[in-house]
DNA sequence: ATCCTCATTGCAC
DNA sequence: GTGCAATGAGGAT
């Protein structure tokens, strides 16, 4: 399942990003995680480069090279929300499941199985009427404080 | 193959 | 207000 991922660290106020890349050539990430735990930090690579000018605001799109499963329908409404929401905005469950036809519960589906968030900007995906929710673990059994995440994300972009 | 889980919404009563 | 249908995919068994 997880062969020969190496996990790369980025800190930040909150917590810890783990970046999980393989080792082969060449390099991709397969997964990003949120860590409420405050790890030690890895040695700087082009995937850590790019999130740590995220949280420093002085990058806007996340565009390394990434793998995951495509094809399916969920991969379609990641796509979707890459392309059409930006850095700052948000949608709802709702709208990107119109652009998608599909509905909002599917798209939550979607949302949650994100194994790219950041990449995939799912924090961008609220409710109607709250926030809705965020895992923030593809595939890991840590909790997390995942509504904290989403906050700290989208108050990070002025979104508020 | 079957069952369970997971980040929603709108409409009917 | 409450109830419910719509409805992808992965993981456990």
């Amino acid at each position: 399942m997880m062969h020969n991922l190496e996990i790369s660290i980025v800190k930040c106020e909150i917590g810890s990003i783990l970046i999980y890349s393989n080792t082969s050539n060449p390099r991709v990430c397969e997964r990003i995680e949120f860590l409420d735990d405050m790890l030690e930090e890895t040695p700087e690579n082009l995937f850590t480069s790019q999130i740590r000018e995220y949280l420093e605001s002085s990058r806007r799109v996340i565009d390394f090279p990434v793998k995951y499963k495509n094809g399916s329908k969920f991969a379609y409404i990641l796509e979707k929300l890459r392309e059409t929401v930006s850095y700052g905005r948000i949608t709802t469950y709702g709208e990107l499941a119109r652009l998608c036809q599909t509905t909002p519960r599917v798209v939550g589906f979607a949302m949650a199985y994100n194994p790219l968030p950041l990449y995939f900007p799912c924090h961008r995906v609220v409710g109607k009427q709250s926030l809705g929710g965020f895992a923030g673990r593809a595939n890991n059994i840590q909790k997390i404080d995942g509504l904290k995440w989403k906050k700290y994300l989208l108050d990070l972009e002025g979104s508020i």
